[in-house]
DNA sequence: CGACCTATTGAATACCATCAAACGCCGTGG
DNA sequence: CCACGGCGTTTGATGGTATTCAATAGGTCG
C-alpha cells in the first residue's frame, strides 16, 4: 500500500531523504476497523494519533437531542487526529463510515519529533491548520449557503482531495457513504438532501449511483457552490 | 501592558524562564488599528502573524450574495493568524470589531523557534489546535442549535475565555461589539437575533446594555445552550 | 438639530424539519 | 425458490424556525 501521508505532504513542500524516511517509518503497527466502529471517543486521552491508510472516516460531536454533527470527512493520508498529541480530552469522536485500516502513531515519537525535526514538524503542524481551514469553510457553508450550494461545496472538496492523492479517476470518485452520512455532515435532514440531490442530478449537476460520484459539470457546480479550493493548499511553498 | 500571551500560554502548561523571555520579546512592534478597519485580507501573503494586545477583532468570510460569515472572534492574548506562518494565501480577512492594539511578529522569529525552541512551538500549535476546537463547535452550533442556544453558547463561551485571561468581572464582562456582528458570527439576521436575545433577557438569562454583558443563571445557560468548556483546554497539562 | 448608527417591531414568505409511509435492493433462512 | 426483514432511498403532507422587507424609535456625535 503507497504511503499518502508521504503524498499529502509532498504536494505542500518539498521533504528531505531523511524526511521522507520518518515518514515511512511511521507506519509500525496497523489496525484494521469495521465500518460503523468507533475508534477514537470523546474524552479518551490518548497516547496515539490516528493515520488513515484506506477507507473512509469521520469526526462527529452528538448533541442533546441526539442529533449527529459530523465536523470532518477523512481520506486515506490524513490524520484523523493528530491534535490529540496537544489537547486532551477528545471533545469529539470519530467513527469509521467504511471499513478501514489505520496507523497508530506514538506520541512519544511525534514528540521527539518536535525536537528533531523541526521542518518536518511544521509540516505536521500544517496539515492541523489546513484541517482548520476546512472547518471555516464548512461553517460558512453550513451557516450561510442553502442546502444545493452546501451538497455543491461537499462534493467538490472531497473531489479536490481525493483526487490530490491520486484516489479519483478525472471526475468520478467513490464515495461509499449513505445520505444520512451526508445529512448529519451537513446538518440538513435526511429528507432534505435527498431532495435536494435528486434536484442536483436533474439539474445535471452530477451523478451518485452506489458508491460512484460523478460531477459532470465542475464549471456550473463550482460556480453555484462557490467552491474555490486554495484554502486546501495544494500547492509547493516554503513552509 | 500586561502580556496576555504569556498568560493564555501559561493557562496549558509551564513555561520555562527562558520560554517566558522569548514570548516577552516577541512584542515589539505594535500597531494601533481602529474599529471597523480589516489588518488582514484574503489574498494577503502575510510575513508577520499578529497578537492582540488589546480589543476585539474577527476573521470573516463574505460569500456571492454579501453576507458576511464571522469564524473566529479574538479577544486580547489571542493570535489572530497564527496558521499565516504555515499557509498562504489567507483564505479569510480579519477586522477590527473595536480599537484594537497588535502586535506584529515575524514570521522568520516563529520560524527559527520551531528549531530552537521545541516546547514553545509545541505551545503555538497548540494555540491554532485550540483555534480549530473552537471552530468545530462553532459548526456544530451553527449547523444543529436552535438560535437561542447558538446564542447562549456564544456569550458562555466568550465569558469562559475572557475569564480565563482576566478580562471577566464575575459573570460580567465588556462584549462592544454590534447585534449586526452577532448576527454574522451566528448566521443569523440582525432580526432574528434581537428575538432571541429579548427572549433570553425576558427569561432572566442575561442582560446586554451598551457594552456590559452580565450573565445572570449562568447553570440554566450552560444546560439550555450545552456548554460544556473542555474544549477550551483550560487545564495545565504537559503538551 | 440633523445625520447616522443601532435597536426594535410587525408582516409576509422561504427554507428546511418532522412525520409517516412506501419502495427497491440484498442477504438470510425456511 | 420465495418469504421475510433490514437498510437505504424516495415521496408527500404539514408545521416551525428563521429570513426578508419595511418601518419606527432611540441614542450619539458633529
Amino acid at each position: 500500500m503507497d504511503n499518502l501521508l508521504l503524498k499529502t505532504l509532498e504536494l505542500r513542500d518539498e521533504l528531505s531523504a531523511a524526511e521522507r524516511a520518518v515518514v515511512s517509518d511511521m507506519i509500525q503497527t496497523v489496525h484494521r476497523v469495521s465500518a460503523r466502529t468507533d475508534f477514537v471517543s470523546e474524552g479518551d486521552r490518548a497516547t496515539n494519533s490516528s493515520l488513515m491508510l484506506s477507507g473512509l472516516s469521520a469526526r462527529y460531536n452528538v448533541i442533546g437531542d441526539g442529533k449527529r454533527q459530523i465536523s470532518a470527512i477523512h481520506i486515506p493520508g490524513d490524520f484523523v487526529d493528530l491534535h490529540s498529541l496537544l489537547i486532551e480530552p477528545m471533545d469529539h469522536s470519530v467513527t469509521a463510515l467504511t471499513d478501514c485500516n489505520i496507523a497508530l502513531v506514538p506520541h512519544n515519537l511525534l514528540r521527539e519529533l518536535t525536537r528533531s525535526e523541526p521542518h518536518l514538524m511544521r509540516m505536521f503542524w500544517l496539515l492541523t491548520v489546513i484541517d482548520s481551514a476546512i472547518f471555516r469553510q464548512w461553517l460558512v457553508a453550513a451557516a450561510r449557503l442553502p442546502a444545493e450550494a452546501q451538497l455543491g461545496r461537499f462534493f467538490c472538496e472531497i473531489h479536490t482531495r481525493m483526487n490530490a492523492v491520486g484516489l479519483a479517476d478525472g471526475f468520478s470518485f467513490d464515495l461509499p457513504i449513505t445520505q444520512t452520512d451526508l445529512g448529519d455532515a451537513m446538518g440538513l435532514s435526511l429528507v432534505h438532501v435527498n431532495k435536494s440531490l435528486q434536484k442536483m442530478r436533474r439539474e445535471g449537476l452530477l451523478l451518485w449511483q452506489g458508491s460512484r460520484v460523478d460531477l459532470l459539470d465542475w464549471e456550473r457546480l463550482t460556480a453555484m457552490a462557490e467552491f474555490d479550493p486554495t484554502y486546501l493548499n495544494l500547492e509547493r511553498a516554503r513552509r
